[in-house]
DNA sequence: AGATGGTAAGCAAGCGCTTAGTCAAGGACA
DNA sequence: TGTCCTTGACTAAGCGCTTGCTTACCATCT
């Protein structure tokens, strides 16, 4: 045969295959309401095999959580570099934030919902990457109140609520619902544009 | 002796130990994440007391997360009850479903984020009460825009919204933290009301 | 005496993780 | 070319422990 690939598996390599079904059981179930059988079998494997792979179920969620989180950075700060007017910025942002919470929901829930299963010295590495997305969105904010493109009367507050309301999109976001992840995240630009107090959102 | 009350416990009589102690766990820990000895130590009893008092783990879910959810939906009748102004009944739930969210923050969590542990019998019964808490909502917003007090190209989304911007506070809030309850509630108020279109928010 | 509310002890099942080993692929060398 | 040895991926079996829950019993009230 003329094939000189090394045989790749149905989905990927074992360590990938393992790493999405158990984002998939995280989701799903909750860190503790997932068993490393679970993870296994749905991989196609004996429970023994993800420990060839992985350190330990903790380091597995940690992983992915971390992977998660740094995606989510860059994508909040590539929204961010593609102007220079606030008012696009935080719209951008909060479209391209929202839209990827309703896409990836999965992967969403799993990051921002079982952050306490992970241990002490994990969940204080992935809170400091959730502390610089929290900045991006707060400058883009204080620079638009700045220059008098935005008016609201507790910047900080309103920031952590543009971000909290992008968040929650994972927890009650389906795929067979009401909204495509378009229609959600034009939306909530919208929505955001109007909390912070810009005075004209513009079209797009 | 002169007392003649039943020797109430420390802090209630037993069966309502058991449920706060519960309700403390499943905050912190999960549904999964917390065994029957959890609980039942914080309650000062031995493991097999909760079956005296409740049916079984699932049961002491459902039976917090049945009353947190009838509290809030009771709650939320009773904000727009106060007025007939839509711009005043939305500003007042928000800023009580907020207010809630934050004070009460603990058992939100457990009502929000621990619906997966429920059986499918049980689930259904709290997401019939979820739907009867986002009517109120939807209604609210749906006679402003009829008489020209808001204004939002989507009310059905903006409904959700304004919902799951309140909902998500009981994620991030801490008791510690920044703000008060009623500093978050107060500026929430104004951020629905942006939300919802409202030309003048009005002072309160 | 019966009802109520509690416990000590423990059962069967399931948990995360380990051990000891199988098996296929690949390089080294006679 | 054939044989040996190493390496890496994987599994069968199971260890020690914990889980939700039950049973049998006890103390205290009315």
């Amino acid at each position: 045969m003329s094939a000189s690939t090394p045989i790749p598996a149905p989905d990927g390599d074992a360590r990938t295959r393992l790493a999405r079904a158990a984002l998939d059981a995280f989701a799903a179930r909750g860190f503790h309401g997932t068993t490393t059988r679970d993870i296994s079998t749905a991989a196609g494997m004996s429970p023994a095999a993800l420990y060839v792979h992985h350190r330990s179920k903790e380091e597995l969620l940690f992983g992915l959580s971390r992977d998660g989180h740094e995606r989510v950075l860059e994508l909040v700060r590539a929204s961010v570099a593609r102007s220079v007017d606030p008012v696009r910025q935080l719209g951008d942002l909060v479209e391209d934030f929202v839209r990827d919470h309703a896409v990836a929901h999965t992967g969403a829930r799993v990051v921002n919902y079982e952050l306490a299963a992970l241990s002490e010295e994990h969940r204080a590495q992935i809170l400091e990457i959730r502390h610089q997305i929290d900045l991006v969105v707060r400058e883009v904010i204080d620079r638009g109140v700045a220059s008098g493109a935005f008016a609201t009367p507790d910047p900080r507050m309103t920031a952590s609520a543009v971000l909290s309301l992008g968040i929650d999109v994972a927890r009650w976001y389906r795929d067979e619902g009401r909204w495509s992840p378009e229609e959600v995240a034009a939306h909530y630009r919208l929505l955001a544009l109007r909390m912070a107090g810009a005075n004209a959102p513009g079209p797009a």
